[in-house]
Formats: structure tokens, C-alpha cells, sequence
DNA sequence: TATAAATGTAAACAATTGGTTACTTGATTT
DNA sequence: AAATCAAGTAACCAATTGTTTACATTTATA
């Protein structure tokens, strides 16, 4: 069964297109028409589907969150035992920026313009509050293993594991420069995890 | 003696507004006209004095990093006790990026554009020579005191201090979204610099 | 199979953009 | 005081932008 048309997968051209056309060019940045090159696809298109550039870096920023926090829960981190669990949130984190430089862009996109796109989006704010509540619990569990020290804040132990991973990946191309080290080869990228995990580990253990 | 003319005025008066603006807006959102009505200057001089919007940017990102450097070496940290130094480095670099939020944004912004304004400038590169080098004399200072770790890197000492900082105030709209609550209130700024200080210290701490 | 709805195309539009041209005015120098 | 140059202005331009109009074709349905 041949067609030549093919709604679904238009949709999913052009969001995928989007993606990496604001993640490369930031939302002023990103011109419609590449967009519509890339994903190959008549540009009226983009209007039929998604309403407006802006409405299209809506959804396209919602599905980066939503994607995120899915990988996250399929890291099944309460069957392992707290220390465990948050040295592979550290890992998987580290990872998935690597993986995914798309993601830390369109964060930055986003918070340029005031997170206006997100301030509407229930289904982001449940993700992330399942999302605290797992970190929550690791930490408890911490605490009963006697290996991390009480009252320690998810929030900002959440942000705080964003941030080491975050920052180094996000400014690589400023940071090559300044420290006049290339910090993404194998070796640099190494051991910033290394690095990442023993300050996690140090800051909750007693 | 009343001058109609004043040059440098001019040119000051374009730079403040070209980082307001280019802060604001990003490189690419930035209005040449704009910057132009808030400099209070005809859109031509801007031509004449900076030759291009691109150029422009290149200089004010530039001063923006020469500024924070400048400002840190006015902090004396060789005289203080290696802790302390440290200390007062994260506190620091929290209240600079806390009261100069457009750095931020134009790191990001240099960052979005391969830092291709940067690559061409000693200047930023020697003046962070020169910081780095206070960083490890810091970190020598406190093995010999007996309070550090040796053999910590300092140029991963320094990006994880600077991150630390940097993703919770640049995602700071988002982040107040995703975890429901406003993390620029000034009870959330405190515990976040206190948090921040703690794990610096545990991570160089033997 | 006729019809309506969905999917797609080509071309154009009005507004905005970074940059320039042509000109005027003020300050400095000889 | 004339001449020269720097500083400043207004109007404009060509290119680009997000968005739309008008039209064509394919697909599903009554």
C-alpha cells in the first residue's frame, strides 16, 4: 500500500526538524523555511500543523522534558541501594546531555524568554514532581542505610547534579578557550565524570 | 564648557545598551535599532564606531569577561587562609552572577555561536590565565595547611564552582516552573548560596 | 462513484532587518 | 576666519522574515 501522503509522519518530520533548528539557532535564530527544507515539507505545513513558530518550539520544549523524565524512570532506581542509585542518576545525567545537546540548548532557549512556553504545561510540572519524588526517596533510603547525612535538600541536590553536568557540556565552546584545553576529548570528558560523581557523593555522605 | 558632541559618551552609551540588549535578547533576537533608541544614539553610529552588530557583540562579550576577572582579583585571596579563600570565591561568584544576570546571558549566547567572537581574543584568554593560577595557589595552600585533598584539578574545581551557581540562576524560570516553587525568593537564594559553599568545601576537604 | 475533508503546493505579502547613502553641523587647526 | 575633519541625522534599500492566500490533489466515506 502505497501513499503518497502521510500526516503522521509530516508531523513528525517537522518536529524533529524544529528540534534541532531552534536547539542550533535559538528561537530568534531559527528561520520557518529551514525548517521546512530539512524537514522536507512544503512550509504551509508547518502553519497546518502547529499553528505558529512559536507554538512549535512549545511542543517541541515540552517533548524535551517529557523525554528526559521518561529515560529517567527507566533507570528503575529504587531497586538499587541509595549510593548506587544516585552515582547512575549522576551517570545517566552526565550522559544524556552528552547524548542529547539538543536538550541543554532548548533549556536555554526557554529560560531566555522567561519559560513563557512552559509556564502553561501541567504535563511537564506532574513529570517533574514524580521526577523530585524519586530523588526524594533515594535519599531517604540513604539516611536508613546510614550512609547519607539527614535533611539534605532534593531540590537543590537535583539541581545540583543538573548543574555539574550541565555547565561543563553547555559551555564547552567558551571553556575550551579560557582554559585553553580542548574539554571535549575522551580523557577531559572522563574525568569531569569522575569528577562529577565523587562531589555528588561526597555531599551526601555523612 | 558644553559639549553637543561627546564621543566617547557615544560609544560608552552603545555598549551599555548593546550588552542590555544582546542579554535580553540573545544574538540573533537583538535589534540593531533598539540598542540604537536606548543608547539614545542615531542607528549610524553604531556603523561608524563598531562596524558591525556581529562586532559589537564581539566587544561587549569580551568586556563581560575581562569585568568578572577583574572583579575577582580585586578580592585579594592570596591573604586570606585557603578555606576561607575559597569560601569567599563561591560566595562570590554567586553574588556577581546574582547581580550581573546579562554575564550570563551573553556566555550563553557566545556559547549558542561556537564561541567563534572569543576565539580571537588574548586578552579574556590571559586574564583567565591569571585566575586559574589563583585557584590552584588557593587549593596548594590548603594541602599545606592540612585542610584539602591534593591532586584536585583546579580547572574542574573552578567550572564546578562556577556551575553550581550559573544553572540555578539561568534556569532559574524554568526551574521555578518544574519544581513549584520560587527559587529567587530570597529564602531559596540563601539556602541555595549555603548549600552551594557546603559542597564546594566537602568536595576539596580531606 | 460522487463528495467532502484532509493533505499538499506555489507564490506572494506586509513588516522588519542590518546596513548604507547623502547630507548637515560642530569642533579643531592653520 | 577659512578650511578640514570628526560627529551626527534622516531617509532609504535590498534582503529576509513569519505568515497567508488561492489553488491542486489525494484519501476516506456516504
Amino acid at each position: 500500500m502505497s501513499r503518497t501522503r502521510d500526516p503522521e509522519s509530516t508531523k513528525r518530520n517537522i518536529l524533529a526538524a524544529a528540534k534541532t533548528e531552534f536547539a542550533t539557532k535559538g528561537l530568534s535564530g531559527a528561520r520557518v523555511d529551514d525548517i521546512a527544507n530539512v524537514a522536507k515539507v512544503n512550509k504551509r505545513m508547518i502553519y497546518h500543523y502547529f499553528e505558529s513558530k512559536e507554538n512549535l518550539f512549545k511542543l517541541v520544549i515540552e517533548k524535551a522534558y517529557l523525554d528526559i523524565r521518561e529515560a529517567e524512570l527507566k533507570l528503575n532506581l529504587e531497586h538499587l541501594d541509595a549510593k548506587s542509585a544516585l552515582e547512575t542518576l549522576v551517570r545517566f545525567t552526565w550522559k544524556y546531555y552528552l547524548d542529547n545537546p539538543e536538550f541543554i540548548r532548548l533549556v536555554n532557549s526557554e529560560n531566555l524568554h522567561h519559560a513563557r512556553h512552559l509556564k502553561t504545561s501541567k504535563e511537564v510540572v506532574q513529570a517533574n514532581r514524580n521526577y523530585v519524588g524519586i530523588v526524594q526517596s533515594i535519599l531517604d533510603r540513604g539516611v536508613q542505610e546510614g550512609e547519607f547525612r539527614d535533611q539534605i535538600d532534593p531540590v537543590n541536590l537535583n539541581i545540583t547534579i543538573a548543574a555539574i553536568g550541565y555547565y561543563y557540556l553547555n559551555n564547552r565552546f567558551t571553556g575550551s578557550i579560557i582554559f585553553e584545553q580542548d574539554l571535549m576529548d575522551n580523557e577531559a570528558l572522563d574525568k569531569r565524570l569522575e569528577f562529577n560523581i565523587e562531589t555528588i557523593l561526597k555531599l551526601v555522605s555523612r
